[in-house]
DNA sequence: CCTAATGCTTCCAGTAACTGGAGGGTCAAG
DNA sequence: CTTGACCCTCCAGTTACTGGAAGCATTAGG
């Protein structure tokens, strides 16, 4: 199948499907005589994995890892954890980060009128 | 006084205040007949200002939305407000965003052995 | 007064992960 | 044979800096 196609069945944008072949992370299947990328269900079912990764946030660097071992079914479940939990440590810290934020701005903008006047506790805050 | 004072006093690296310069955010006071950059205290308090704003995630655009209502004296608290609580949604929406990966990756990480096997809960549900 | 070490300048490149667009070849239908 | 939908490559832009190179300016030491 062309790249469309696949980017149709994985559910990325053909741009994407373009740029990860272009990075190397997934390979089209070969070329056609006139140079376009072709793709088989392989390639697909990666493009998949790799959209799933990336929606937990995975980077792309953690994506080809996860890939490798998605491919290598002789895999110790152990190297998947560890990415996993790496991620998972990285979204807690980044919770505490947003929780001390939320709270810190939504008591500014709760004190502050948010009327005509100049008087505003958000900017003191700042300023 | 020289930038890297002004980096100091601000607790900026240099870098950032050049930066700052040349895309308009905080000017220098001045030049010095050798072309240095100049800063007095207006400035410093500026970019203190902006220091905070971006340590709570405000953009760089922003930041100079809010610089321009910090300068301006006959302004509305209503403007402040109104920038502070978008920021403010957008923390929510992240921290519910984040909620979501946490929780799923959680389950997943907590799910997988992590020993020397193949078999893995994360791998699976990506594939 | 000379020199070496900072410190300042500008400009260019790179970061992450795409996205948009220009310019141009390919393919299937009518 | 033409039209329109695809595909290709390459370049630029996004965010907010950061690192580095090449080259003046200033300053402290000898």
């Amino acid at each position: 199948m062309n790249i469309s196609q696949a980017a149709k069945a994985s559910g990325l944008a053909t741009k994407t499907v373009r740029y990860y072949a272009d990075i190397g992370l997934v390979k089209p299947a070969g070329r056609s005589a006139s140079g376009y990328r072709t793709y088989t269900d392989p390639q697909v079912r990666k493009l998949n994995f790799v959209r799933r990764a990336r929606a937990f946030g995975f980077s792309i660097e953690d994506c080809r890892g996860l890939l490798g071992l998605y491919e290598d079914h002789e895999r110790s479940s152990a190297d998947v954890k560890h990415i996993a939990s790496k991620r998972l440590d990285d979204i807690k810290a980044k919770q505490r980060e947003l929780q001390t934020l939320h709270d810190e701005l939504a008591h500014l903008v709760k004190s502050c009128r948010g009327d005509h006047r100049p008087d505003c506790p958000i900017i003191d805050y700042f300023g």
